[in-house]
DNA sequence: GCTTTGACTCTCG
DNA sequence: TCGAGAGCCAAAG
């Protein structure tokens, strides 16, 4: 079972529809706090796949992909498969595939 | 309860 | 433009 703080990130990265991208800083602004690297470690373990929580859609503030538990080669699959350009671990047209939440 | 560890981000030279 | 260092926060050991 998932803590607190891991369920708000999980419910936070449901919103995020399909061919957007989010930040883990935007995320962790949602939180009200600055935990950049909790939200990352939160997703790491997280209990739930892709299927249920879209944590493929969340990447690095510049855009690029940064890590995935599956493997970053997999999370790039899963993102174009969603009509998201990715090259060089890097998002494509990143200012108008990022999604923020309001 | 202190220390370590990360799918991170910012600042500075 | 790029790399190193510091700052950040929650979990796990």
């Amino acid at each position: 079972m998932p803590t607190k703080f891991e369920n708000k990130v999980y419910e936070i990265c449901r919103k995020i529809p399909k061919g957007k991208v989010s930040t883990y800083k935007l995320i962790s602004e949602k939180l009200g706090i600055r935990a950049y690297r909790a939200v990352g470690n939160a997703l790491n373990k997280n209990p739930y796949t892709h299927k249920k929580v879209p944590c493929h859609r969340i990447v690095n503030s510049n855009g690029l992909i940064g890590g995935f538990a599956a493997g970053v080669n997999n999370k790039k699959r899963i993102l174009e498969k969603e009509g998201i350009e990715v090259k060089n671990n890097k998002i494509v047209n990143f200012d108008k595939k990022l999604f923020k939440f309001k």
